[in-house]
DNA sequence: AAACGTAATGTTATAATATTACATTTTAGA
DNA sequence: TCTAAAATGTAATATTATAACATTACGTTT
């Protein structure tokens, strides 16, 4: 259970690579192109490798882009839920952490007769550099 | 610019239509499929509609499903930011509104020397319906 | 070591979602 | 009525993601 993160196969390692090395979220086709000297060939090679990574926790997808980014979080807890501010700019990404958004959100479903599982949450502006270059 | 609300092309009334008289978020080419008997007949003419209902507020895209919604509120705010709850049972989508959110996430940016401009929210879980089945 | 079970892999094809390009028509407003 | 902006129609294509199925890797049990 906790070794699954441990235990990597060659193409889930060759993604989360990628992926870590990255300053911003990648596509998964851009992830293929860059590979494909490794020997991944495949959309599919890189779509499993991201689920599994997905999966464990190790790698996000930021649903409104379409990308993926690597958790820098230690034993991330998002495997389910995440949270980002994501630059329009530079397009890089933070990630936010904690229960406090949980239990916030947790709370307002509650008063809409809900009953909260898991959320995303993307709030777009400028990151700190960004903002001071515009 | 108040009046383009009103002044809806047959294309983009046909797609709006369609959607509120949904009970749930529709796909692109669902909606496509759906229309073809009404001289709507490439994904291009139902993705223009939906981009004209989303610019003026009538309607939502939920980006973690590539599906879209109409709005239900008068004059929604909401052109930009958006806040959902999904059931994952029945798929379908509340829409929250106000700016409690808004001033909740301006602050969580602050705090992360981030400039707020807008966000999307989506809050998987349980409706009440469903809750009562399950 | 041999057989087995499970997860991962490789490969091809295809499905699903969305946009580009460009020629034409409609519409709202001066 | 003229005109500029918006919308349309059509074909092609780009982008994102999955289905299907045969094969391989590897740990576990005999």
């Amino acid at each position: 259970m906790s070794l699954e993160t441990l235990n990597l196969t060659k193409n889930q390692q060759t993604v989360l690579d990628i992926l870590e090395s990255a300053s911003e979220p990648l596509k998964a086709y851009t992830i293929l192109f860059d590979i494909q000297k490794k020997g991944i060939k495949s959309p599919l090679q890189v779509y499993r490798a991201l689920d599994k990574l997905i999966e464990i926790g190790k790698v996000h997808k930021i649903e409104s882009r379409n990308s993926y980014v690597a958790c820098k979080h230690e034993g991330c807890n998002a495997k389910t839920s995440t949270s980002f501010l994501i630059c329009e700019n530079c397009d890089s990404v933070t990630e936010l952490t904690g229960n406090n958004l949980i239990s916030y959100f947790s709370k307002l479903s509650e008063k809409n007769n809900f009953n909260y599982k898991k959320h995303n949450l993307e709030i777009f502006g400028l990151c700190e550099n960004c903002k001071i270059k515009n």
